[in-house]
RNA sequence: UGGUGGAUGGUGUAAUGGUAACACAGAAGAUUUUGGUUCUUUUAUUCAGGGUUCGAGUCCUUGUCCGCCAACCA
């Protein structure tokens, strides 16, 4: 980062969350210090909206002072896995962050439930044996009072021993459960007596079959906040209802107080962002897996040919607030355009050949022009592209009834084919079909870059391939995954609203060069957009995405 | 409608009782060997009513609309 970028950002107005955190420094609250941890549960890939919530976490920690842990929420074995765990950890490196600590929830186990053995202590905490039916009927209504449990008041020594019992795998699964003894008729449902261990015989990815009884996410999440003492646990708006839970928990175990502060999570335009939704997409082959470029996982950017530093540029000029937002997905574009716009290597490639021969220059001739590789770094240099006297141009780059402002080939215009020579098109040959199958066309031959004596000034300026090196590549282009913006309140199932064509696979040629990308390398095709090496390229077979094409401000203007 | 959180241009975010601003999107123009980039210019905003105040997006009040909460999910 610059000096000037790093004084703009100093400048910038404190989102609520950062001006929470100075007024605690500055009251001297955990002597200043700040430690966060961002707690997915690995059940699923990272999206952008985890990045928001990465961003939000590691940058404010880094901002004062503090750190990050990375805390997997692994309260639930029926859906956890360590596939999960390790895409997880690898997203948020490459996103550019690192925690102080990698912790589990399994870690606190124990300690979860020497926690509920206090609570069962202290009188507030009780075995059910209702079923899970009994138990939501006897809950009430937002608007009528729960009723108290059968079992509500048994004595302590007894629950103590069916508790054990309940750990020890003496009982079903299902058939009981441990509850926090609150208030039946607690206005917010939350408190209704909590459920806060329930039996599972299942397989956990971390601690195997040593346990059959499981926390729940309230009884897990506050006290792991509270075991690691982070100062700011931050959250997701819907969680606000398990503030008062929260807080219970610590206020009631007597244990270091974390608080929790709440934010709205991001919403994108023409993009869904449930990790259940996106699980649906994969499982049932709407997309080829969770890194599918069309996806808006970390895993399926990056593949897509997203920069971290495009994605946390992203997150910083979204803000923090805690209203619902739906963010214009071509703010999103618009970030990696900056980015890659300052990196990219240029490169020539035709995506809809039409051939050029140009008459007056020599056959069996391949001349070199030396092309910038990126007009945006003077210390890019520059390469040799190939030219000789076939070359294939854009289909569209020639029209034959052109419109006033058309600055590109028709019959008697010229053009600058870049880096190369101006040339002017004599003829176009067609077939039976009235199909325009070529071009001749003849080349200014004092005109070539670098050495222009012709002093003919030409509006347009083409991309182009030698025929004979053109390199064929698979070029998959993508559109949108869904045909409407705003999902959430779009009518019927979300997947009735999937976009048949978000995924266009053609065939281009390019200039030599292009044999030499690798995965990471970020390429502009020029006058087409941005486009990255696919991981399913071979060195038989180059594959390029597209990650986003350029602004086409000229597309607008004919498709009027 | 029980609780709870929210409402500022098309979309986001700021303004912390004192000139409603910034970015994206849109529009117009200049530059350009990418109709890209860059640079100008420009359209458009405080949910509604009442109140406090010299002064209200901000405070009070009434209303409207939106989100979330009745999983042995997180």
């Amino acid at each position: 980062m610059s000096e000037i970028a790093k004084e703009s950002t100093e400048e910038k107005s404190l989102n609520f969350i950062e001006q929470i955190i100075e007024e605690d420094i500055r009251t001297g609250k955990h002597e200043g210090r700040v430690l966060t941890r961002f707690p997915p549960e690995p059940n699923g890939y990272l999206h952008i909206g985890h990045a928001k919530s990465i961003c939000l976490n590691f940058g404010v920690a880094q901002k004062y002072g503090g750190g990050t842990n990375l805390r997997f929420d692994d309260t639930n074995p029926v859906t956890e896995d360590t596939e999960y765990v390790e895409s997880i950890k690898n997203d948020v490196q490459w996103l550019g962050f690192q925690w102080v600590n990698e912790f589990y929830a399994s870690d606190y186990f124990d300690n979860l439930y020497a926690f509920a053995i206090d609570l069962i202590k202290k009188g507030l905490a009780y075995v059910d044996e209702s079923t899970s039916e009994q138990i939501a009927s006897l809950k009430g209504t937002p608007t009528e009072p729960g009723t108290n449990s059968p079992y509500r008041d048994r004595g302590v020594e007894e629950n103590l021993d069916l508790f054990e019992r309940m750990k020890n795998g003496e009982f079903p699964e299902g058939s009981r459960t441990l509850r926090a003894k609150i208030d039946m008729a607690a206005p917010n449902m939350i408190m209704r007596d909590p459920i806060i261990y329930r039996i599972k015989f299942a397989h956990h990815h971390r601690t195997d079959d040593k346990w059959c009884i499981y926390p729940m996410y309230d009884f897990a999440h506050g006290q792991s906040d509270s075991i690691e003492q982070i100062t700011h646990s931050i959250c997701t708006l819907e969680f606000i209802p398990h503030r008062d839970l929260y807080d219970w928990c610590i206020d009631k175990l007597e244990i270091f107080p974390s608080k929790q502060y709440e934010f709205a999570r991001l919403n994108l335009t023409y993009t869904v962002m449930s990790k259940r939704k996106l699980l649906q997409l994969v499982n049932e082959g709407h997309v080829t897996g969770w890194d599918d470029p069309r996806m808006p996982t970390i895993s399926g950017l990056r593949r897509r040919g997203y920069t971290p530093e495009s994605i946390r540029e992203f997150c910083d000029r979204i803000g923090i607030a805690r209203r619902d937002n739906l963010i214009d997905v071509s703010l999103l574009e618009f970030c990696v355009r900056e980015h890659l716009n300052k990196i990219a290597q240029r490169r020539m490639v035709v995506l809809d050949p039409l051939k050029v021969v140009i008459t007056n220059f020599p056959e069996d001739t391949v001349e070199l022009c030396l092309s910038e590789n990126n007009p945006e770094d003077p210390n890019g240099g520059m390469r040799e592209v190939p030219f000789s006297r076939e070359v294939y141009i854009e289909r569209e780059d020639f029209m034959e009834n052109p419109p006033k402002k058309f600055f590109r080939l028709a019959v008697g215009q010229m053009v600058r084919l870049k880096s190369a020579y101006i040339i002017r098109c004599d003829e176009a040959i067609k077939d039976e079909a009235e199909n325009i199958i070529e071009l001749r066309c003849s080349y200014i031959e004092n005109s070539k870059s670098g050495n222009d004596t012709s002093g003919i000034n030409v509006k347009g300026t083409l991309h182009w391939v030698s025929v004979s090196e053109a390199l064929p590549i698979e070029i998959r282009q993508y559109d949108r995954l869904f045909k409407v913006e705003d999902l959430a309140s779009a009518e019927g199932d979300f997947k009735d609203h999937i976009n048949p064509n978000s995924l266009e696979v053609i065939t281009g040629y390019a200039e030599p060069s292009l044999k030499e990308a690798t995965v990471d390398t970020k390429i502009q095709f020029v006058r087409k957009g941005y486009f990255c090496l696919d991981t399913d390229a071979t060195s038989d077979k180059l594959i390029f995405n597209r990650t986003v094409g350029l602004k086409d401000t000229w597309g607008k203007v004919a498709g009027k």
